[in-house]
DNA sequence: TGAAAGCACCAAAGCGCTTTGGAAGGCTCT
DNA sequence: AGAGCCTTCCAAAGCGCTTTGGTGCTTTCA
């Protein structure tokens, strides 16, 4: 059932049935519901190739999937997917995930955009001076950011947490107790959410007059693995910490692995804060110590992105509007005054 | 540049041009030569809308993606996703996932397939007698299932691994170190995955004159929590386990904290043994106790899946042939003699 | 009462590709 | 030399929608 054998059933014209059925006003209510009817008694369905090839839109949102055998996606992103597929569902949009490789995504952004495969693109884990969002920007097509860039000559439309309000609430918290050596096991430092990670701790080591010196910070992938490597590194120097910032739940893992295998206790010997997504999976009140966390539902994020790219397409969204959300600080039993 | 400046300005008519390039026969290949080079020369792409529009062929694969404030998506889905994305990107294709509501998953399939969105589909987690399989199956468009459906009056393509066979050689293994009270905790029992696992623990046991009862098996959804939880169950009972196969790695790390709780060692009082998807963030020879596994890649079914349904595309593929990988049983510090 | 404005509709021209149904020209073969 | 056959190319007809540029009719207003 297609548009030419509806209208000649309803011996109407197909520019008014598509009128009709677009809402537009130059048709008559009466006409509409008769051909608003008919519609939905034969099931008709406007082809959505047809209707891309007349008019641009298409109805999807696009991501770029960084991939090949040596990159791992991030596990986050399926709890971010949840949330964007939550909202993108009640406005039927669909996500187009277009693989590149890793190292040229350039053109794939170039192709996707070229092509007009999408509406709308969203772009996460940005770092600094981030050239796929420079690149985004350039070609025109409306995209939202996850996260933030830094030192770009224009705005952007972002959505971001407060990660370095966070980190510095944690290290706060953690000088006010009285502890003095503090670390950061970080993610990528290339990335800038590690680097307002990072930002934050040193501001409130800062206001207290101390640092955090090279030594003190592991900038790594997130995996338990990592996790533990940095914690051990960290607490068999001399000059241990007696407190620990921590960018994932996965590395706190091997953070609390660590200390258990160097006959530590949590909080006794050392207190731990890390930072969570909220994942459903793994929960930080379910650590063998409650874990203290700073916390940002990243799936939250992900239906607010969706409500964004929504927004920009239909053009309710304009301009280079950033957002940064709050953190909350999660205070368990992870943490306590520091060691005599 | 358009397949009509395109031809224009090779004086040839837009017939000859396409045929040159998508390499019909009837055409002189010097004129290709000379075609080739000017499309490449001028960057000319040809429209994916138009030739969608004419062909119907999309380029992309679909995945329906259940949502739902209450829906959460399988942390193994992630990797899946690398694997099948890493070969996607080697032949041009993309993945567009179209968010469900989880209760309704089929108005989404008919659409897709009406729309002719896609090329070709997957489904996974399938269940016995999967209405999405016998959905997709009526509606005549490829597909292939990762995972296996049960009792279908029907053959279809699926690629599986052998989970009823590597529960089988665990739980043997733990019967053959004088193990005689094992558990199972397990995934959703709904999920045919489930099924075939405690059907391999139920073998392996009945082999030698042991039975499963129904309190020793846990299927829950596979979080930490979860797998805590059911280990507290089954270990704080009187005819506690000194054996327990485990569905993931995730639950696994549940059931190492319950142990640790209740102050037994593995594995001194409990073997332990759980199937290993094969994160690149948690190892399972990084648990405290090096953590016996029966191991599969879950990221390389995501590409062996992707280039079954690019066969099945371009029609090199047919039939309803299923695949079932073997499974990897690897021994470490986990399992030990049954405890006097 | 004539002109302007508004209403409700339509025919046809795109969008950019693929594919059908030739057709011109050169060749082979009897 | 004429019939028949390749080879190589083309004009035009889709694919199914949206949008442009009207048209004919009724209403409004000076």
């Amino acid at each position: 059932m297609n548009l030419k054998q509806l209208s000649h059933m309803l011996a109407l014209s197909q520019t008014t049935v598509s009128r009709a059925l677009n809402g537009y006003p130059e048709v008559n209510e009466e006409t509409r519901r008769r051909v608003i009817d008919a519609a939905k008694r034969h099931g008709y369905r406007p082809n959505p190739s047809a209707r891309r090839l007349a008019t641009g839109k298409t109805g999807m949102i696009g991501y770029v999937l960084p991939t090949g055998t040596a990159v791992d996606i991030d596990p986050h992103f399926v709890e971010f997917l949840s949330g964007l597929g939550d909202y993108a569902r009640s406005h039927e949009l669909d996500l187009v995930l277009s693989p590149a490789d890793a190292d040229d995504q350039e053109t794939t952004y170039r192709r996707i955009v070229a092509n007009r495969q999408v509406d709308a693109i969203y772009i996460s884990s940005p770092r600094p001076t981030d050239r796929r969002v420079a690149l985004v920007n350039t070609l025109g097509i409306p995209f939202v950011v996850h996260g933030r860039s830094e030192g770009l000559d224009f705005d952007y439309p972002f959505t971001d947490i407060d990660n370095e309000g966070a980190f510095h609430e944690a290290a706060r918290l953690l000088v006010q107790l009285g502890h003095r050596r503090l670390a950061l096991i970080n993610g990528d430092r290339r990335e800038t959410f590690a680097i307002h990670r990072e930002r934050g701790v040193r501001r409130a080591l800062a206001a207290s007059g101390l640092v955090l010196d090279e030594g003190q910070v592991c900038s790594l992938a997130m995996t338990e693995e990592n996790g533990y490597r940095a914690a051990r590194r960290l607490l068999e120097r001399s000059d241990a910490p007696t407190a620990i910032v921590c960018s994932s739940l996965i590395m706190a893992l091997g953070v609390v692995r660590a200390v258990r295998d160097l006959g530590l206790t949590i909080p006794g010997d050392l207190s731990l804060i890390a930072h969570d997504d909220v994942f459903p999976w793994l929960k930080p009140e379910n650590f063998s110590v409650p874990l203290s966390t700073t916390r940002s539902s990243i799936r939250l994020a992900g239906a607010r992105v969706a409500e964004r790219l929504a927004a920009r397409i239909s053009g309710l969204e304009e301009g280079a509007r950033g957002e940064v959300w709050p953190v909350d600080l999660v205070v368990r039993g992870s943490v306590g005054g520091a060691p005599a």
